[in-house]
DNA sequence: TTATAATTGAAAATGATTTTCACTAACGTG
DNA sequence: CACGTTAGTGAAAATCATTTTCAATTATAA
């Protein structure tokens, strides 16, 4: 359980403490699937009744600028969160149930390298998520 | 230019052949860059400009539908639209100028049998993308 | 305990996308 | 070629996600 470590975090950043924070945080910490900020909104006033929308933009935002959840592309839906692995670490997503499973894909480089070579690019960064059906739902 | 050859397409899947679709069409088919549904919306008025913005969303879903175009996420902005390279091709996107090349990465298939295995997953559809700069933009 | 500056939630504003609808035009049929 | 059917059109309205504004509240340092 991070959620200690990610309160920490937050505030030695200088973000101050609130239940807000705290429920937001409960939430998205704990979560095995990659959530909308609606979804977190309504999972998180269970403990936090009096939460708003808003909160839960602006607190996702702060996470995601200390690293401690990334964004989440699908083919149809757009915009969801999840906990970020340790370290650079790239995401495997059950199709039917949500379920996310990180993975380190160390093996990249060799591809960028190649690629870079052929296409005159330097690159950056990359982004790379896997899709499939989780040993349950198979 | 596969500007013919979309129209074709298009038309032999049922569709009629509408001066607003050929001006989307020849705006998508010809652009190096992702374009978003507006950019394509303005880009293409100038050759038809009684051209309505929810033509262009209708246009892009068929387009879409017969794979002539695909989705390009961006970390920043979401959703966009380039034309699909020749079978199984990935992108590469200049972060600077927005320029767009394509690669294939057969080399990724050892990579998914490796996560496969670890995870248990079934794998069916990976998605990947680089970004960095071009040539001219380096 | 107090002062202050960050944080909150409601409501309004914005922006993107989808739906509705009456009108228009593509294209197969006669 | 004219015609009728039906897909396709654009404007406006509706919907949905996200951001901004603002007055009230509250965490934290002094």
């Amino acid at each position: 359980m991070d959620i200690k470590n990610w309160l920490s975090q937050l505030q030695n950043h200088g973000y101050r403490l609130t239940d807000a924070r705290r429920a937001v945080v409960e939430i998205i910490a704990r979560s095995a699937r990659a959530l909308t900020p609606v979804e977190v909104y309504d999972a998180a006033r269970s403990s936090h009744p009096a939460l708003g929308l808003v909160t839960v933009y602006r607190t996702l935002e702060k996470l995601e600028e200390l690293h401690l959840i990334q964004r989440v592309h699908q083919p149809s839906s757009c915009q969801a969160f999840i906990s970020a692995g340790h370290g650079h670490e790239h995401l495997l997503l059950c199709m039917r149930c949500g379920q996310v499973a990180f993975f380190s894909g160390d093996d990249l480089d060799e591809l960028t390298r190649v690629i870079a070579a052929r296409t005159g690019y330097l690159i950056k960064e990359h982004w790379l998520q896997l899709f499939g059906l989780c040993a349950n739902c198979q």
